[in-house]
DNA sequence: TATTGTTATACTCTATAACTATA
DNA sequence: TATAGTTATAGAGTATAACAATA
């Protein structure tokens, strides 16, 4: 097959973050395949490791994921027994979340899993480069 | 709303990669909907122009696409009267795709609008941060 | 009146299997 | 037998509208 121009696509900052993103994600979802986790699970469950009695809402914000696709993700893993739904404190209207013993377990083992995942994924790249990579790839989206 | 620690998913290079190749998508397609085109348009649009002849298989592995995928996409292109497909010259399985003027004229449009939203998109970042990021992301996929 | 969580639903994107015609 | 293009189809992922309960 012929070698096919793409330089000017490759000078574009979208199409760079893209491919990269399309990359880290496939090795990702691949490693994580003992977990049985989809990069979205993973962030659910890290984020309520991290923030317990996070709500729906919270979620949705910090993932830039709309509330009623949340609901299915949550329910799946409450259904696997990783979390519980647990009253609000404060709001009547809101659900708090939280991990179980179990869905502890599983996270914890899951974030090892995912920085070695990382570490590999970023084999080209020094500790330099890759600090330097996400300082400017949050330059862009904060 | 109450502030979510997010820190353990900003160390992770996967999630800063899609957070920025979100935002920078979601600008490029407000920005391109003058043209109506999405990102995989453009994209193959910009791909014939500077490789006239072009095969669907070669377009699959440019943007890693899958060719049942490509299909609709170049028939639509094709409807629009912006690209033509024409047999190739030495293999009778495949077809070459090339731009028709109109085409040509709008993708040549286009490829100017992509790179003014680029500036925009990247705004936050200094001529020797693009450079950098570019090539830091690069390291990554290719 | 506004917000949280939810249901139902639709639309897009992506993936797999199988066919045809050429090589 | 292998490859290019295609069809049909299935599955994710993502989107909007509308509702009940609570603020």
């Amino acid at each position: 097959m012929q070698a096919v121009d793409s330089r000017f696509l490759e000078s574009m900052l979208g199409y760079n973050a893209r491919r990269a993103s399309l990359v880290i994600l496939g090795h990702f979802v691949e490693g994580m395949a003992d977990f049985a986790l989809g990069p979205v699970d993973f962030s659910v469950l890290s984020l309520v490791r991290h923030n317990p009695g996070i709500t729906s809402r919270q979620l949705c914000a910090a993932l830039s994921i709309l509330p009623p696709n949340v609901v299915g993700l949550v329910s799946a893993l409450e259904q696997r027994g990783l979390l519980k739904r647990k009253p609000h404190p404060h709001d009547g209207r809101a659900v708090g979340l939280h991990l179980s013993a179990a869905g502890e377990t599983l996270t914890k083992a899951a974030e090892a899993k995912a920085e070695a995942l990382e570490n590999e994924a970023a084999a080209n790249l020094n500790a330099s480069d890759r600090k330097t990579l996400m300082r400017l790839l949050q330059k862009v989206y904060l």
